[in-house]
DNA sequence: TGGCTGACTATGGTTTCCACAAGTTAGACT
DNA sequence: AGTCTAACTTGTGGAAACCATAGTCAGCCA
């Protein structure tokens, strides 16, 4: 079964209640503030640990603990280095499920950037400096608006 | 200022905590489970208070918080409707600011559905059948991937 | 007028998130 | 051998999210 992203769905009783919830798996990684905003920091460029927690605003014990976690998801990963006259540590950087979340952190970054008040950064294309924004296409790379995308139940 | 967003922004000091935080604004208003959910409900089409308490599989006490909530927060309405002999109740609907959530809620559909066990549903083109995603243009119409991304500090 | 139903509201308890503060560990350096 | 520091860990407590159950309210209908 199929259906249109803006049809009736919820009236219908043929759609089982986890049929469509990737949605649900994926805020049990990501589900929480500190989780998305150590992302940011990562997909900004920051991997040290005291870096993370500063930039973040979090305390070293949930960053610690939040770490772990996206380790544990898979999302980030644990590389040693070593600055010269230094001990080896450990930085952490976006495996390829982690970059992957990329669209996510550039969605809310584009809407609360457009719907709360103080505005945001502009996301420009290095190439050409042009604005960039997220937007749905099809594989024949049509822009497909919400009312012609349709949602179908398994692949 | 402006970054690119694999750069090493975080080893820079010129760059204040709160510089680049919408993020931290949108996870107010959509930052827990309940929201997403019911958002992403209402995307499919549900709109009925007892149709989303269903569906999302939460009390009503949470369901009916979150969408006070939401609707404070500008992102639904709730508008008046009435089913011939039946008294007058009232619908969740998106509002314009609703629906530039859609990137959201597609962004954490896909990765789940690709990086998270038990799959999810395909997303396709209404008019051409072909498969939908997510992805970063520019204002020139190229595909902008992370590294060529560059966010600068304020428009 | 009284029952029924959808849409909430109220109360109480558990779990998760997070802050604050203090302690621990590993390894480079003296 | 002892110091120093980044990177944690542990403990405590408060706030928020969530669940379960029960109750309220508004209006249509018999």
């Amino acid at each position: 079964m199929t259906v249109r992203l803006t049809g009736r769905l919820a009236q219908r009783d043929d759609v089982a209640l986890g049929d469509l919830c990737p949605i649900d798996r994926a805020l049990q990684v990501i589900g929480n503030r500190t989780a998305l905003l150590l992302l940011r920091e990562v997909f900004y460029g920051a991997g040290r640990f005291d870096a993370l927690v500063k930039r973040v605003g979090v305390t070293e014990a949930v960053a610690a603990q939040r770490l772990r976690q996206l380790v544990d998801a898979g999302v980030l990963t644990k590389e040693p280095y070593r600055e010269p006259g230094q001990r080896t540590r450990h930085a952490y950087a976006l495996t390829d499920a982690g970059h992957d979340l990329l669209p996510v952190v550039l969605a809310l970054l584009q809407w609360g950037a457009a719907h709360t008040i103080g505005g945001g950064p502009a996301l420009t294309h290095a190439d050409c400096g042009e604005p960039v924004q997220l937007e749905a296409r099809c594989a024949a790379g049509h822009v497909v608006d919400e009312d012609d995308l349709v949602v179908g139940s398994r692949r």
